[in-house]
DNA sequence: TATACTATTGACTGATTAGTCAGTTTTTCT
DNA sequence: AGAAAAACTGACTAATCAGTCAATAGTATA
């Protein structure tokens, strides 16, 4: 693992146990094991490495998930994917979902920044054809995606603050229909 | 207005623009127009300033919401009402709500002390309620109230964002029922 | 009035932190 | 090989910040 990939993995770690401002840089680079400096090499400032994490997360959301969606679903099997997708992500990757849970909440975040990612360009495009096709409530596209997203969000900190997985199918079901029932007309 | 409530009020406001990070003491303080030292006279480190003010959030939400609830009202009507005086409260009160936000994101939250205020109790035993009657879904009661919560934000965020009031019944009932249709059987 | 207690001040401090920099090593290209 | 560029080091610094403290003002009570 090539340096600036070791202090990514390593802030996130920190970051997602101790908070943005409770991690200091000089630690990062400690614990990545390599030089103060060089954390400053790759980003000139602690915000940069912050921004710079949020656009990996959801880079390799997104492979993780669009794959998994296949041409002739349903859109309810579209959707359906998609949750699951982003479900399992979030519970496999802990320090990826506590960061990203953070990031939202920080003075970093933007909605611009998050529009301009193709992730969430894929999600409103299906829930767009959702409305127009009257499958979904006459609701603006954007706050039924914050809304499933929101949920998505409680969800994994419910399954994981009971130690719980996705084994049974059943529940795992009741779950999503929670989240489409919020949406399907 | 005595200098302690001062200090709550200033320190909200300047949590809510800038975090509890990026607000120093002596600047809550400065801005309050009190000395820097009787900050630490009524609030002994910032971690207690900042847990007094999530008490102080959570009451002032209690005392707006519960009177509305009336006695014969339906399941249906008193989530409404809950859900409605929710939605006004945090659009009435910007840094209220934008404190409670990173509150519950950051390393100070506990879930444990949530569940001592009687607003969550009130709400949990409503929905309780609900899923013995069999109206809501078999899903457990804190996810719940964990996902309307999360909706309401979601909700409020949305409206703020795009400068919207809620004076048409008939789309907040729209958005209402997002919210109902995700619990309801 | 005297005593005790609480409210208030603001200068101060020890610790921490983001970011710098002068110099060294490694890689790349001709 | 040799020059140029990029990767890398770690000691250093200027600034910031939470919290202290010794002293003063105000208030309540006996």
């Amino acid at each position: 693992m090539d340096k600036r990939t070791k202090l990514i993995v390593t802030a996130k770690r920190l970051f997602s146990e101790h908070g943005f401002y409770g991690t200091a840089t000089a630690r990062i680079a400690r614990e990545a094991e390599v030089s103060n400096g060089i954390l400053f090499h790759y980003f000139p400032t602690k915000d940069v490495l912050i921004k710079a994490m949020f656009f990996d997360v959801k880079d390799r959301l997104f492979d993780y998930s669009v794959g998994q969606v296949y041409k002739g679903a349903t859109l309810k099997e579209s959707i359906y994917t998609l949750w699951l997708a982003a479900v399992e992500f979030n519970l496999e990757n802990a320090n990826d979902f506590e960061f990203i849970r953070q990031f939202e909440t920080s003075p970093f975040y933007r909605t611009e920044t998050e529009l301009e990612h193709r992730y969430v360009q894929l999600c409103l495009e299906l829930i767009d054809k959702g409305i127009d096709e009257g499958q979904f409530k006459q609701i603006p596209a954007m706050l039924i995606f914050k809304s499933i997203s929101s949920q998505i969000e409680t969800t994994v900190r419910f399954l994981k603050m009971n130690n719980m997985v996705l084994d049974d199918v059943e529940f795992t079901h009741r779950l999503f229909e929670m989240a489409w029932d919020s949406l399907a007309k």
